[in-house]
DNA sequence: GATGAATGAGCCTTCATTCAT
DNA sequence: CATGAATGAAGGCTCATTCAT
């Protein structure tokens, strides 16, 4: 029963900085929160910037161990079905880490001292997307990868924060919202460029 | 010579809340940059978050004129042309406000003193997109024309981001975002939900 | 019709020290009210207190004269009939009087900058019941008359605040009040140290 | 030796508001005087405002109760001896209590802040007097009461005031105070408002 | 390990006063 | 004389962090 004390922080932690900020939330919350003293928040973090990362890093690392192929993709998948997968398995990821991502999108690059959090994140995000993407357009230069990826990241981001933290839905629309994703675009593909 | 003391304010306010964010700005800072004496600041504006408000809001209400269709779209445009060129001017918006829109992408939630700008903002920019989409998608649903146009922000922002921002590239790489953004999920098209 | 400057500011002054108190009266208020720049004010005083002090001790200097025998007294009147008049005189200069004495009851010694301004005009005004008391009981002591006369002040300057400012009378009450104040323990005389 | 901390804040702050007034007494004052640091004064006050409401209402409550016939009347007085008695006693509360009572005489309704603070405790005061003289005087209004009560408060304020706080003194002057007091007037009562 | 009182640097804001025009 | 923008010293209060118990 006796829950561990660094839990217990890291519990309080992420609650309050996902409602109120990291600038907001203050280390008395925190340690109210948690039901103990305000020195025993430093025999387990040396400072508000340590759980921050603590807690943020330690969950992206998961995210991305997620998010790599290996763990969802299938040999027998084609193209489109990994893409489909794709972005299915993002979603449902975000799902899973809604709090963290919440608290990633709103305040991780927030200030200087935590926004190589947010960056790392989105850069490692962004590699194995491109690897991805590479084996559909071999053709495609590095900038193309990198831009599609990131393109992918902002658009998969966006509608799930939208529907899972803003409208507070589950995984009852997880479907429904892939194919939105699937389809934003779709109708233009012929012209291109050719409509400058 | 004589520049407007408040514009000089605004200038210093602008550049030091994209470079350190909201809460580690300082009046102080911003003061010193622009230099004048502390208490000048409150000739002009009413505290922090009055410059915060006034120098943001102001931007993204033109932000969301130059989105509206009238300002750019044309009777003689085919709805792919149209499409095309939302984008494309998405990324040139993006661009010229650039400095507001990092603003707003990376503190702009991180408060709840201030997050109301953010939240209001995206909500015009989703409705103008609606109406937009809506043309092209007579049957989509209200809810899929939301998820359609979430998922549309986020892949502009967060390309336009990598791009102007991070990458410091100017808009000679302009043609060349807008087209892979289009060709995001191009390749599977055809699948859709049949694939699960 | 143009009214002087410096009266101008005097009238302003003491409406808002009466209302606001001397602390949370600012130089900016005064001038706003009055209807003139900021800078001014100090063509006319040299400092907040200045006009504080010019506007007080001139006021309290009538009062001490209205209050000389000299200017209500008369030889024919008999002891009871003086301090009957003293009573009343001292209430109607206090209702005439009325926004000074207000300001200097509720602010006048609430800072070591202007609390001489209150003491020395007490004193002043102890000395002339000194004086007047002095004939009725001439065998009393120095103290005794100083003793009596504050109580008398004291005693005339809440009846007087209570009735004019507090509730707004105006001289209508001035025999009633007067009256009361005469007797204010009559019907104990015949006691006093005896029952101790 | 270990004299709590919050005693000894209140202990500072009752000296300086006293010495300098409400608005000219500073925190910074008051953490220096009783030997800590700025931050603990606001582990025990949340703010100036509230170590003077604190204090001083406290001890106005005190001398509601203490001034109460039941704390000191006794059914074998007469009525003169009552009468005696109350000013004897209300002579020695002042005395007792006579730093707070100084600081609301001097500062009380110094501000609008705090205003409220002095002029519930003469309502007060005087609600126990009316009490105490309806029963001497039955045929009086309550207006007169009123103006009876105010008067008896305005002249043992005053006098206390001087005895006690301007001179010095002490308890060895109470019985000659209170004579003094009770003779104010003593001579006139025969003529009153015939005398007109 | 746990506590929580104590610290003190630092922030936002106010405002009396000055001075160039 | 008059102006009002500019100044900058302070003040009230917060809060991350420390440390004696």
């Amino acid at each position: 029963m006796a829950v561990d004390k660094r839990e217990t922080i890291v519990a309080s932690a992420l609650k309050l900085f996902e409602e109120l900020g990291y600038h907001n939330t203050k280390v008395s919350h925190i340690v109210k929160d948690a039901g103990m003293a305000q020195g025993t928040f430093y025999l387990y973090f040396k400072s508000k910037e340590d759980v921050f990362r603590t807690v943020i890093e330690q969950c992206l690392e998961e995210i991305i161990t997620a998010l790599a192929p290996e763990s969802w993709a299938d040999s027998v998948m084609d193209e489109a079905q990994v893409h489909y997968q794709l972005i299915r398995k993002s979603l449902e990821i975000y799902y899973h880490h809604r709090h963290v991502l919440n608290i990633l999108k709103r305040h991780g690059s927030a200030s200087p001292e935590i926004e190589d959090i947010a960056a790392t994140f989105y850069k490692n995000v962004c590699i194995v997307l491109m690897k991805l993407t590479q084996e559909h357009f071999p053709g495609y230069s590095e900038e193309k990868l990198e831009a599609n990826a990131y393109a992918t990241i902002g658009m998969v981001e966006m509608a799930a924060y939208q529907w899972f933290i803003q409208k507070g839905y589950g995984l009852e629309k997880l479907d429904l919202l892939t194919e939105v994703i699937l389809e934003v675009n779709l109708d233009c593909k012929e012209i291109g460029g050719s409509s400058v």
